[in-house]
This record gives C-alpha cells, structure tokens and sequence, in this order.
DNA sequence: AAGACGAAAGTGGTTGA
DNA sequence: TCAACAACTTTCGTCTT
C-alpha cells in the first residue's frame, strides 16, 4: 500500500497539470496534455438518457429501483411457510384453507417458474462479478445483460455452459460498446476458455443478428501506454503506425493486441522513451516473439528499418 | 547480466480444392 | 473433408551491449 501513488483529483501525478479528458465510452479518466491515465474502470455517474425539457425529463427519470436487466427477480423475493398457519401460529380455518393453498402455489410459480429464473439470477450475478474485475462501466453491463437475456429467450443458452455465454456476452457488449477488452482478458475473469468464448460469441452474432465491427489496434493503445507509463506523443505515433498499417493492407489477419504492442515498442523506440519488448510483453500479453515479428513485418514494409540500424 | 534476435516445433483457425 | 497456410506460442541457444 506504501508504493500505491496518491491520487489526487486536481492535477496529474505525471505532470502536474490540471485539465482532464473523460472518456466514456472507455471507462477512462487521463490528463488533458500527457495523456496518463488517471483512473480507469469507473462508473458512469451520469444518465444514460437525454431530455430536452421537462416534459420529457418528467417521463424519462427513473427514481426508486428502476427495472433493470442485470436483476433478475426485481429483488423482491416471498417465502411462504408450508406450515397452513397464520402469523400468529394459528391455524388457518378451514374456509380459507383452499385459498391459502392456491397462493402458496401462484408464488411458488411465480418465484422459481422452472430453472429458467435461476440461471438467468446465477447468470446475472456471474455477468456483475466479471464485470468488476474487469471494470467495465454501467451501460455496457447492462448492454451484456440485455444480450444474455436475448441469448435465453431465444433458447441458445441450452446445450452450452452459462459461464460460456454470460463471458460471450460480455465480451460482445465491450466489442459494441467500444470498450476494447481482448479475449484472454475476459477469458482470465471468466474461467472459460478463450476457445470457447470465440465460438460462442461468433454464434450468438449470427443467431441475435449482432453486427460487429472488427476491432482496431488503435483501441488497446491507449490503455498499454498508460500501464506502461508512456506519454501521449508516443500514443499518438503508434496511433499513426497502425493508421498507416492499416491502409497498407497489413493488419489483416493479425490480432489487434499484437499490433498494438508492436507498433507502442517502434514508437516508444523511435521517440526516446524506449521499453523493452517484456515490459511491453507483459502489459499486453503478447509474448516478446510476436511483437519481434509484428515488429519487423511494419518497421520493413513502412520503410522505417533505417532508424533501427 | 540483460536485452534482442531468431530457429524449431507445436497449436488453433482459415481457406481453397 | 482434407491439406496447406499464416499467425501465434513456448522453449532455447546465440549474440551484443
């Protein structure tokens, strides 16, 4: 805890300075001019709605406890006594026995309603706590929520485990919302293996018609350079890399975490604030091998090998 | 001693016949 | 459906600083 550095909401550790960028659809916090950031997986405080005057604020406030897809039974469970006394401990009479009997039955239905409630509440629960690890904020959770209960509704969770596609379904709410969180990331959380989210996320796209846009390396950069203490010049030239990469044509085929990695080490390197390839290796989980290769391929294509001779 | 480099061998996924 | 393939991984030896 000693060696945890003091955060200070007013200026930036690194620099000083005191202007801060949010960035929401992130879930990060950095400093204005060097780009560190100060603090990432928070919660969005804000509304996830918008009114233009009051009519509509009015209709679109939701006070108390909203309707939510991350709760399942609405957090207002019953239990009924099997005992057919009332709660004084005596028992019922016999003219409102057959009552007694026939609400016992509507609430146990209406509580348990098959496995399908318990799952979706296991389900739910599961969904939160990987959620947090990860930090993801609020309105990708319940993004994630709402494409588990999709995923339910239409009977495609039979057949597959309830970890496999509460992690696939997390891992497609981050995709969609532009929150980039690889594979192995949410594969580490979840306990289910990289494998099988793959397969089940590209599943659950195509039966839920998902659309989603192949991710680019630029998304993981901003994230690598900050645990790496990287400044924002350096975040900005690798940001250059994989544009010119990209329109190069030679990203394709290569997973977006390599090329990040690869193009932060040539741009760490080119602007003097060089880290070595395990540093980089670490904090991306790419092994010091792949970012060699990604890291020969771009410097030779984009004609930059004199600057490492 | 640390970092960079690359060869060898294996894995998992895509593609094309 | 099978074979070829490119990317990626792990392991390990060599070279440079």
């Amino acid at each position: 805890m000693e060696n945890e550095p003091d955060y200070n909401p007013d200026a930036c550790p690194e620099c000083g300075f005191t202007e801060f960028r949010t960035d929401t659809s992130r879930a990060e916090i950095s400093c204005a001019r060097c780009g560190l950031v100060i603090e990432e997986g928070m919660i969005d405080q804000g509304r996830d709605w918008v009114a233009y005057n009051q009519d509509q604020t009015n209709k679109r406030a939701r006070t108390g406890a909203p309707m939510k897809y991350t709760i399942a039974d609405k957090g207002l469970p019953t239990d009924m006594g099997s005992a057919n006394k009332d709660i004084h401990g005596r028992p019922v009479p016999q003219r409102n026995l057959y009552q007694l009997v026939r609400i016992k039955k509507l609430n146990k239905r209406m509580r348990i309603s098959g496995t399908g409630e318990r799952n979706l509440a296991f389900a739910l629960s599961e969904l939160d706590r990987e959620a947090s690890k990860l930090g993801v904020p609020r309105d990708i959770r319940e993004d994630a929520a709402f494409v588990y209960r999709s995923a339910a509704k239409n009977n495609l969770v039979r057949g597959r485990s309830i970890e496999g596609i509460v992690a696939s379904s997390l891992y497609i709410a981050c995709r969609r919302g532009g929150i980039p969180r690889s594979l192995d990331e949410v594969s580490e959380v979840s306990k289910v293996t990289k494998k099988q989210i793959g397969r089940n996320y590209r599943f659950l796209a195509r039966e839920l018609g998902i659309k989603l846009d192949i991710t680019s390396p630029a998304a993981f950069v901003p994230r690598f350079a900050s645990n790496l203490g990287l400044s924002n010049r350096v975040v900005s030239r690798a940001i250059e890399i994989i544009n010119e990469s990209r329109e190069k044509g030679l990203l394709s085929g290569c997973e977006p975490t390599g090329v990040a990695a690869a193009s932060l080490y040539i741009s760490s390197v080119l602007l003097g604030e060089k880290k070595t390839q395990r540093e980089i290796s670490e904090i991306s989980g790419v092994t010091e091998v792949t970012i060699r290769n990604r890291f020969k391929h771009l410097t030779k294509q984009l004609e930059l090998t004199p600057a490492f001779s």
